[in-house]
DNA sequence: AATGTGACCAACCGCTCGAAA
DNA sequence: CTTTCGAGCGGTTGGTCACAT
């Protein structure tokens, strides 16, 4: 399956084209059209194979190509986009007419990895360098400490929450993902896969849930306190919206944070934003972010917690099920209601200590928006073909500010 | 002038995906 | 359902050029 045969034929050109070949390549389209490239090359009497063909045409006879030097702005534009789908080059060329995906990607690799370096970002990840070494050496103190305290109340949170089962899961669906960054700390999926997995057999089984404290201060400590909001002050985007249900717990938080029907708040570089339950499409509460800290408050009369929609995580396995049927009355609202996630803090209830991920903040939030970018990323993130683990990940990395002054 | 080095870029290679047989 | 094949994608290679030594 899949090996292309013109790979193992003889006697075909390879290397550079010379002008006439070019010409035979143009004066054949133009006339008749590729059609099938396979058999493009004997019908416009080339010694080449198709994809040769098919390469050269689209990398540089085209005639809709734009070439010449990467302007400033379509400089900006590919890491801003390489930031949300990294290297996807096909589609990050789709959104700058008249550049290939080979070209975006010789410059991605020659010119603007070195540039970001030069800041002290890392291309890959999107994140300031010393961060990533600091994670590393989190990541490598945490798996020491993983396996020194087996047991240890410490840990808890991964215990109870399946942490070493749903790897395995995660494993299986995304085996790339999770193997090739076998040393980066839990990922925006593998939290969302837990928070899913856990609601949806909580009932069923002992599984501590993952709420949705975990699941958002994971989304403080990983990414800077930013949910569905990219970092970046000159571009601005808002990854995903109510209309993208997937990107927040799917049927807990139908609507989170938009762009269009629930607009943020912002005073003095905090933002406020109005959290919707997908059953009452009513506000249940606000998440507030400032550089330093992130909270939630969430409404107590609200409809959304009457209807049950999602547990919040108080039950323990240690008790039986009837037990952990919790009357509404009986949470720990004080808890739950106003949960200041600060760096540092332990999570009330998991005994996960952020200080293992934690990372400095000073995140900024604006909200004028590119509205293209946008409205295009909409549109992206409603293909399923993005809807992977991979874009899943892309879509929460941070965009340093640096970006904006990018040159 | 000769040689070394790095940047750039066109092209190739190997792989996956999806449609068709 | 399985196999085959074409299209397309992303990583890598290798040639060319400019500049430094």
């Amino acid at each position: 399956m899949g090996r292309h045969s013109c790979c193992y034929k003889q006697k075909l050109r390879k290397g550079l084209w010379s002008p006439e070949e070019d010409e035979k390549l143009i004066n054949h389209i133009t006339k008749y059209g590729h059609g099938c490239w396979s058999s493009f090359p004997k019908l416009a009497g080339l010694q080449r194979c198709g994809k040769s063909c098919r390469l050269r045409w689209i990398n540089y006879l085209r005639p809709d190509l734009k070439r010449g030097k990467f302007s400033q702005e379509e400089e900006n534009l590919i890491i801003e986009l390489h930031a949300v789908l990294g290297n996807k080059w096909s589609q990050i060329a789709a959104r700058l007419p008249g550049r290939t995906d080979n070209e975006i990607k010789n410059l991605w690799n020659s010119s603007i990895k070195k540039k970001l370096r030069q800041k002290g970002i890392d291309p890959n990840t999107h994140k300031l360098l010393s961060e990533v070494d600091n994670e590393e050496k989190v990541s490598a103190t945490s798996k020491n400490i993983e396996k020194a305290s087996e047991g240890s109340s410490e840990l808890n949170f991964i215990e109870n929450s399946n942490y070493g089962v749903e790897t395995e899961k995660l494993m299986d669906r995304y085996p790339n993902n999770m193997t090739s960054a076998a040393s980066a700390p839990p990922t925006h999926e593998f939290f969302l896969n837990m928070f899913v997995t856990t609601h949806e057999s909580s009932t069923a089984s002992c599984n501590k849930p993952l709420d949705m404290a975990s699941y958002l201060s994971f989304q403080q400590l990983n990414y800077g306190s930013n949910i569905g909001l990219s970092m970046n002050p000159n571009i601005n985007n808002l990854l995903f919206n109510s209309k993208n249900s997937e990107m927040i717990p799917h049927h807990h938080f139908n609507s989170s944070i938009t762009n269009d029907n629930i607009l943020p708040s912002i005073s003095n570089s905090i933002v406020t934003f109005p959290i919707a339950a997908a059953a009452s499409n009513n506000s249940i509460g606000t998440f507030t972010s400032s550089g330093s800290s992130t909270s939630i408050e969430l409404q107590r009369n609200s409809s959304f917690f009457d209807g049950n929609a999602f547990s919040w995580g108080a039950a323990d396995c240690g008790k039986s099920e009837k037990e952990t049927e919790t009357d509404p009355e009986d949470i720990k609202w004080s808890e739950y209601l106003h949960t200041q996630f600060l760096p540092g803090n332990t999570i009330h209830n998991h005994q996960i200590t952020q200080d293992l991920y934690s990372e400095k903040s000073g995140i900024q939030f604006t909200t004028q928006g590119s509205l293209s970018t946008t409205t295009w990323l909409q549109n992206q993130l409603q293909q399923p073909s993005l809807q992977t683990a991979d874009s899943y990940n892309k879509h929460f990395q941070r965009i340093p500010d640096a970006f904006g002054q990018f040159s």
